[in-house]
DNA sequence: CGAGCGTTTGAGACGTCTCAATGGTGGTGG
DNA sequence: CCACCACCATTGAGACGTCTCAAACGCTCG
């Protein structure tokens, strides 16, 4: 793994939404602390809790998980390197579910506090971080309209597609080829099928030559059909630029 | 309708989360444009859109829509009186989606403008507007959940728990009685199954007697056992005291 | 080389869908 | 004041996408 600086790929994301002054690229960095690396399966934040800090995404992915009694589970959202992964708890205060790593994660915690200060300094930045925590909103229409209307093989072109696009904003992707370190269990857990389903799925996309995925690698091929199948829009990623 | 003062139910639904002070409250009043009406079916807001405004549902019922190529659509969330149905869009500028009425509205214009000056000027009332937007996303994941991993029955149950929980929170609840003016196609396109399908379900959830629904008007006879059906907590609405 | 974990395959079961027709009700005009 | 119309709710029945359970396969790492 390369040494970033913990908040590059935030920094990236953000700049592809509105331009960053100086002075906002060093609060950000000034918000971080000491990176730490937690392995596949560690909870980051667990439902119900009430943390004083966000824990921002340096390297690996994790994903949000709201679960029932009886174990049937629901991943809301995979959450890439770049990404806070409970940004809303600063507002929210209470956890309404838990976040856990897909892959071994390296995070940095933010305290609140820090990030309070901005909300009480920093208006443009803090309508930056709002505007982090809408676009998650955003994702969660797109999946609502996935799993509520959309058939098993749209949806994982869908997936394919947002992975790319949200990838690409971080400069994770190259040539169509990103990591995607993640078992088919937990992906069928989140597109809300089984995974014996989703295996099935899958061999159709790789079938029609359209992606090909070994191992943690995945290679997008025709990229088009892809987009099409899943009617993909990345408007909802808000990755174009204008002012906020 | 009774004429009450047009802010006066998003004030009850904000008071429950955090105390308001009287400029805080002044301020939210001096948002708002004249009342207007909207008849049943019309669209508040396009997606694509880029709005320099946004709306304030009065009364009535509205629904955030997206849809396929092919028609399959997903409400993706059912807004009652006191809800911004697109407050997210003075961060996002562009509709990732569309909002509608299923009953006639009554609606407020309230301008980004006006908004933008109390990011600006008031922190505190800026990171309340900012949780109307993270409440929205936590009750997209609750929905994610519901569509991806709960039965028909169930859904239906978390539906009726969590209006009656919404409309009592901005005093339209009475006694476990609530009008729901929405015709079961709307309701069926929310909870991502057919409308045949929902209105079998319907009929189950009348002959056990946990509720009973004639016209516009629901009553709810057990909402123990219809909390207990759908796993419903209503922490994830953050309708509890504390401070933001 | 074996163990453990994740992936792949097979086959019957079931929840929900679709299409189509019938039944009910509220509003409107003669 | 009644008759009609439009819209919505309800019912029936066959079709289908996806699920569950269970077993086999194939990596990768100690």
């Amino acid at each position: 793994m390369l040494h970033l600086p913990p908040t590059r790929r935030l920094e990236l994301k953000l700049a592809r939404r509105d331009c960053l002054t100086a002075q906002e690229s060093a609060a950000l960095a000034g918000l971080v602390e000491e990176p730490v690396l937690k392995p596949a399966g560690a909870q980051l934040v667990g439902p119900g809790e009430r943390p004083e800090i966000s824990t921002l995404l340096l390297s690996g992915f994790a994903a949000r998980y709201s679960e029932l009694a009886d174990g049937r589970r629901q991943y809301t959202q995979v959450n890439c390197p770049g990404d806070f992964v409970d940004l809303h708890s600063l507002v929210m205060r209470q956890m309404d579910h838990g976040v856990l790593c897909l892959s071994p994660c390296v995070v940095s915690a933010v305290p609140h506090d820090r990030l309070r200060r901005i909300t009480e300094d920093q208006p443009h930045l803090t309508r930056l971080l709002w505007l982090e925590t809408v676009v998650d909103a955003a994702m969660h229409r797109e999946w609502l309209l996935a799993v509520g209307q959309q058939t098993a093989l749209e949806r994982l072109a869908l997936f394919l597609c947002e992975m790319q696009a949200r990838l690409g904003a971080v400069g994770l992707v190259d040539d169509g080829v990103f990591d995607l370190p993640i078992r088919q269990q937990d992906l069928a857990d989140f597109l809300g099928m089984s995974a014996v389903h989703l295996n099935r799925t899958l061999q159709i996309l790789r079938d029609t030559g359209w992606i090909s995925w070994k191992g943690a690698q995945v290679r997008v091929i025709d990229r088009q059909r892809l987009i099409e199948a899943a009617e993909f829009d990345d408007a909802y990623l808000r990755l174009d630029c204008s002012p906020v």
